[in-house]
DNA sequence: TGTCCTAAACGAATGGCGTTCGTTTTAGTA
DNA sequence: TACTAAAACGAACGCCATTCGTTTAGGACA
């Protein structure tokens, strides 16, 4: 009893036997996590204040793991292809994990600084700025929903409800799994960026709408200094 | 004690409560639903088996309403965009609900109907049975995503943690709220649809790959009455 | 019409879970 | 070396979902 020598919790530690359980089980308990880490669950308190911190450690570990994610390249559109690619797959490691982190969402840096990423892309790709926000919502919600399509089982395509003959033979067609949703995502990704390609990049000797006048940034993405600096 | 003469509970009524407590405090206990109802706790389990079936109950209540939704026309595309905005308009009515409803997702045989809608117009428009299913998850996930959207409070959008200025200028220039998910849910119609169309109907003349041949099935959706047959 | 089964309410009880608070011991610091 | 604060523990509280037995009345069937 009393302080020990040698902490027993961190923050990275909660958040790291949090994730096991998700991952393990969907759910987590104060309890259980304390259990894990051979603790009482009041000794949780003094490192987070509740079971939603919690939740939002494990964002932040989900996220920050993935600190240094896309290297820019010349064509704008496969670089924004990566980035997503790269958001996607920050979910799409803890399947179980998507539904708590969906549940309320919040503004959390990591993600906002994902989305400079994304400002960045878009704006030198010409897209004007009253519609940058609206692009990267528009990707955002592809992403999310597609983080969600993983975590859902395959139960939710049963044909038992089907009614349609074109709905069950779709089914039949279609695989299982990750590799369903996987196939889905890529395909989305077709879709979208195609639209925006010929939208922002009709042809190929430039964009339609060149960005407005300005000092023209180097093509380095946020790099996991200027993320997290010192 | 005992029996009532008259019932006062019925599944509808307690989904009924319980989406007027989601709406306005964005949860639910079984006590409150009870209270709203002037009946004990207990009472609540004699209608619905538990907390997760009255979520079910109002999932149901939510997209029953919009039984009879969209008038088929000669543009599959065009109704294709309005089966996606009455799917997501049955979300966005109650927009506290959308993270319960998200948070476990669920074969309801309401959600599989609208699918037969989508294979249907999909499948006249010309996309192939191997394709049909993938086409369906991301419009669905891109509905999902953006139903989210629709929760998730403006904060988010907050720009003190945006670090490049292309980002704080974007979010200066869009709106708030609802308007701003809106027309962000528009563009991401127009780019999702531009796409389906230029890939499956590039010509005006007709669908590059027809349907296979088989009997042409009169245009109309699935009506509610075969949505629920007597 | 009378009898039986079941629906539908209630009350009490239970177990779990998140959270708070006071206490204790020790690490770090001036 | 004294003081402050960190970090563990234990106990307790209150809420909440769920279960079970009891009671009363509605409906079906002989």
């Amino acid at each position: 009893m009393g302080r020990p020598a040698t902490p027993k919790l961190s923050v990275e530690k909660i958040a790291t036997a949090a994730l096991a359980l998700v991952d393990a089980t969907g759910e987590f308990t104060i309890g259980q996590v304390a259990a894990a880490l051979t603790v009482r669950p009041s000794s949780i308190y003094n490192h987070l204040a509740g079971k939603v911190e919690i939740i939002e450690a494990m964002r932040t570990q989900v996220f920050a793991s993935h600190a240094a994610w896309v290297a820019p390249g010349p064509d704008w559109a496969e670089t924004l292809r990566e980035l997503l690619r790269a958001y996607r797959d920050a979910f799409a490691r803890h399947p179980r994990l998507i539904p708590l982190l969906t549940a309320h969402t919040v503004s959390s840096p990591d993600v906002v600084h994902l989305y400079d990423d994304f400002a960045t892309v878009l704006s030198d790709a010409g897209v004007p700025t009253d519609e940058l926000l609206d692009v990267i919502t528009v990707l955002d919600s592809f992403v999310i929903g597609s983080a969600l399509d993983i975590a859902a089982p395959d139960q939710v395509w049963d044909p038992t409800h089907a009614r349609t003959p074109e709905l069950v033979a779709a089914i039949d067609a279609a695989g299982q799994g990750r590799t369903r949703a996987d196939r889905a995502f890529e395909l989305g990704l077709d879709l979208l960026l195609g639209s925006l390609t010929a939208r922002f990049s009709p042809a190929e000797a430039g964009p339609r709408r060149p960005a407005e006048a300005g000092p023209r940034r180097d093509a380095r993405l946020s790099p996991a200094s200027a993320r997290h600096p010192a």
